[in-house]
DNA sequence: TAAGTATAAATTGTTAACAATTTGTTGAAG
DNA sequence: CTTCAACAAATTGTTAACAATTTATACTTA
């Protein structure tokens, strides 16, 4: 990881870290003053730092009224599922092969890592697997707005990927779905995709059914 | 149109009103300070107007270096027709008839604004039919994304429009195509969609080679 | 002239104080 | 007990000055 000397991405940074652990809850108010204190600035960083989280959709700002970690139920994470999907499929169409040497280097990488990777690293691994695929179209536009999906799916991809089957059970997916875009088989790497996409819900379903218990 | 007393957004809307009308150029770097002066402020507000128009895709900021209209090539434009049509098709999935009376009113009436519009209006009231038939499906999500891609489309429908007869023709596509939601042939809204996205396209790549000679 | 370097100017980043607004609290009136 | 108003506290919005950085300019040297 490359050290960004950018100090309102530290602060954004160090508040989603804060989300993802509940320190800061759903739905709660992020002050400006705490934060600019506790990293010893005045809150013009932290204000730049809440609308960078805007962006990713992390935070919603209601003008004089305050910046709120931002709220998802059960309907939104699904949508992000399908649109994060929707984008992923339609970059599929825009594969050029051979594909660049280097990124498919990387992807293999990754799925390697997922293979012994916890939770917390899976759900990572899993996030930027996703974005390099998207990637691989070179699609600037997709890429964009992927980025501004990613970050609430990963703080609850913990939550989805609650025990060890379910975290193998996506691993396969992902192995399959890499291997049909490996071998130029899009329309395969399509159906798998949409089907990495249900079960992605589906386990997000049962995850939240077993917590309301 | 509401007045909206929140500073930052009444600057962040001169500055698109200055982007669309070319006072800032494409790629251009924006000034804090003469927005600033122009306005009366301080550079504080102005910067909080930049951030909202980078979540807009209108600005690109880069740290220690500047604010800039974003650069949009052929093939971004595309991709955002792409996606916003391919959010649309997926919220057309979503509708539940029958539909809510004032949310028919208000499309009929974008409809019918449509038909004596000029230009710079009809590119508005496309921008506003688009958001308020995604709106039908009640997704917050997919409202929340579109919001995101719709403005640097607003900016270049100006080209796309040039001529009457574009306008014309994408005047017929929007009746033809709200007409079959509003009687629930979804898949037909569907196949209409994505012509209007292709004819769309095709409008926007003429109108670049017309202005490249 | 060209390339590189020191200097000056312009611009962005940050701060701390103050203004405006919202939120919370108390107490009086019904 | 509830409602409402007045006040107090907390918080966001704005400002102006200063610091840090980048960009432009002029100058030196080869």
């Amino acid at each position: 990881m490359e050290v960004d000397k950018h100090l309102p991405k530290i602060i954004a940074s160090q508040i989603v870290t804060d989300i993802i652990n509940n320190v800061l809850e759903s739905g709660e108010k992020v002050i400006e003053e705490r934060y600019a204190n506790s990293f010893g600035t005045s809150r013009g960083p932290v204000r730049e730092a809440l609308y960078i989280l805007e962006n990713e959709g992390m935070i919603e700002r209601i003008p004089k009224r305050g910046s709120f970690v931002k709220k998802y139920n059960r309907q939104d994470l699904c949508d992000l599922f399908e649109v994060r999907g929707s984008l992923e499929n339609m970059s599929l169409s825009r594969l050029k092969y051979p594909l660049q040497e280097d990124q498919v280097n990387e992807i293999d990488q990754i799925i390697s890592d997922m293979a012994t990777a916890n939770m917390e690293v899976y759900a990572q691994l899993n996030n930027d697997f996703h974005y390099k695929v998207l990637s691989l179209s070179g699609n600037e536009v997709y890429k964009n707005i992927f980025s501004r999906l990613g970050t609430p799916l990963i703080t609850l991809q913990k939550l989805v990927l609650e025990t060890p089957e379910s975290v193998k059970q996506s691993y396969e997916e992902h192995k399959m779905l890499w291997k049909a875009i490996k071998v130029g088989k899009i329309n395969l790497a399509k159906a798998v995709l949409e089907d990495h996409i249900e079960s992605g819900k589906r386990r997000f379903y049962e995850a939240v059914e077993k917590n309301k218990k």
